[in-house]
DNA sequence: ATAAGATGAGACATACTGTATCATACGGGT
DNA sequence: ACCCGTATGATACAGTATGTCTCATCTTAT
């Protein structure tokens, strides 16, 4: 019968359970809580089912960040200047970071830092935020918004860097008057007039 | 006797004897490679006398921070422009986040992320940095090289939030060219003519 | 030399890993 | 409604790691 795997509906329901717990279990207990055998146990699934699906632990987080993937950011209206799309662009990035993303994500680095096929994964996740932003970025650019010369790469990281910053190192929330600050600021100059 | 726990060379030479274990561990493997058994092998120490100094994985790999904390960061000289000095400390701080410092980093992310403990002891870490080049900047606003309206607080995460993206989410190495490029353009604009 | 403290060696119960086997429940096609 | 392929449940096993404990032995400071 061919057993479509992404489709069958008894596929779907245990992975879901098994997701659920390991993120009830991620949520208090960080990475390390996240094992087979409690994952099966707070699912009520047996514990060679987890094993069949994600053999790794890193596995598990993978999923668990691949399912809040879908309702991802959602690129700005056009009709905007540069800089309000910008700002729009790193709201939904910092409402992303503040929640459980941010959690899981500090989780993934320690493990991508030393796991090639978690640093792919991870990259594949984290790459759609900063890649709409250089878009917008670029058309800017071409619109004359920015000047021409403009490294949009390095603007981007710019923008971001100080967002990963506050969530990941000083375990700040990312208000959206910090986002419009850092905006606001990076667009403009800072030598004396 | 009162051994003095923290002069006892008994006690120096087994912490440097499993510090050492515990860097190679974590080098290759992770932080899930360091564990008490594995430290203990790779010492040569009884494996009780590895929970006896970090009843933790968390403590190991903290200890293991501190020690290389001592040959920190040096504040550059006085005599060069403000925008030198900056890029003067950020290279060092480059340098240090290029290393081991980095890959320890990257570890102790995940786990600071949901104990306290470890938070405030990374806290404590990786302040230094980030306050030396506060204090730069705020001399430069003195010195009227920087708009006196300027937020040194955010422009420090402006400067500072790109070498921590680039090392820990892209895992590029943060290149002298890199940091140059990164100083300038912040001390510029971006708006057109 | 002596006493306090640090280490080594080993035991113990517990938890997690990774793999394997077999029976049973489920779901898609005919 | 039936059948066949799969997914799952239940269980077993060896191996590794945890966390704590005890007691003998070594080291250090006085």
């Amino acid at each position: 019968m061919e057993t479509d795997t992404s489709t069958n509906p008894q596929v779907q329901r245990t992975q879901g359970l098994m997701l659920d717990a390991a993120g009830l279990l991620l949520a208090d207990g960080g990475p390390e809580a996240v094992t087979h055998l409690r994952v099966a146990e707070e699912a009520g699934v047996a514990r060679a089912t987890v094993y069949r699906h994600w053999p790794n632990r890193a596995d598990i987080l993978l999923a668990l960040m691949r399912r809040g993937a879908d309702l991802d950011l959602v690129p700005p209206a056009t009709d905007l200047s540069t800089e309000a799309r910008v700002a729009g662009v790193l709201r939904a990035f910092a409402t992303a970071l503040n929640g459980d993303r941010g959690r899981t994500l500090s989780a993934m680095i320690g493990l991508a830092e030393w796991d090639e096929d978690v640093f792919a994964a991870l990259e594949r996740l984290t790459a759609f935020g900063p890649r709409m932003l250089r878009s917008v970025l670029a058309s800017g650019v071409d619109a004359g918004e920015l000047a021409s010369g403009t490294d949009v790469d390095l603007l981007a990281d710019r923008l971001i860097g100080p967002l990963y910053l506050r969530r990941l190192l000083y375990h700040d929330d990312i208000t959206g008057a910090y986002v419009d600050r850092l905006v606001s600021v990076t667009f403009a100059t800072h030598l004396p007039g």
